[in-house]
DNA sequence: CCCTAAATGTAAATAATTCTCATCTAGGGG
DNA sequence: CCCCTAGATGAGAATTATTTACATTTAGGG
């Protein structure tokens, strides 16, 4: 894991054993679009002795750094994800919570045209699709397994 | 304003003063996008005696009830607005909070064609485009007259 | 190895929103 | 037109998500 150091490094953040633990959780699978709370959930699972205000530091500081990307999806918490993979956005199934990422451009460059013929210049956005799976038993799955 | 009393009465709620007060307020072009606590702020200068955790419920009523709808812009809170238009999404400069309206139908059926290619049932979406205004003096006046 | 700026843990503070509960009132039924 | 009750309200306590204060610890350059 040096290269997880040398993302710290070149932060401009020291290589301290909460970051690595965080950075260590955010790069499963299976913790994208994750919150604050449920990283502090599985330090303590680790039985690692960080402290909830710790984790909302270290984020936010990933996210300053472009490290990690925030995201406000409906019901209020942020939650964050690793944000080495190039633009995407997101569609999530409202009844089991799984999150689909994608990227089209068609959309993209629509958004571009819009923001030039107000006058305005765009720096980022955010889209979220929101809907329910069509396959019902999937989905049931789904959310049963991600409890 | 007795339509303002039947739009209630549809929606099932009892015609009362505060849900009035606070309709009326949501009418005004200029509180289009307006916070749960800039409603109270307007009661209180209008010397009514209605308290916030009303002012959150009558919105929530209102949401639930289709008569507004809430967005989540960046920096936490609700925002709410009238739900009587037809979709659209926004447009938000981040200097002056700017907010523009619009509606694009290739970027909405570019939706559906995502959703549907991810084996989701689409039921809604929130799409926000945030910059900042290309014109930089009428940005700061409209900043500093919106406080 | 030492020293300092940066990082951390704990607990208290904030901010946005919701809930509790005692009191009040809109409006349908008599 | 009055009465009664389900529904609405106000005040403040409670919750939830997040940030801050501060005393203590530590990474890592010199």
């Amino acid at each position: 894991m040096p290269e997880q150091n040398e993302e710290l490094k070149r932060a401009g953040l020291k290589v301290t054993l909460p970051r690595i633990k965080i950075l260590d959780i955010l790069q499963k699978p299976d913790n994208q679009h994750i919150s604050a709370e449920e990283v502090y959930k599985i330090l303590l699972e680790q039985h690692e002795e960080i402290g909830l205000a710790t984790v909302y530091r270290v984020l936010n500081q990933f996210d300053d750094a472009g490290i990690v990307s925030r995201h406000h999806f409906e019901g209020g918490k942020s939650v964050f994800e690793l944000s080495h993979k190039t633009h995407h956005d997101h569609l999530v199934c409202l009844k089991c919570g799984k999150v689909v990422e994608f990227e089209d451009d068609v959309i993209e460059k629509r958004q571009l045209v819009i923001a030039k013929k107000n006058k305005i210049k765009l720096t980022n956005h955010s889209l979220y699709l929101y809907g329910e799976c069509e396959d019902e038993e999937a989905c049931e799955a789904y959310r049963t397994e991600h409890q």
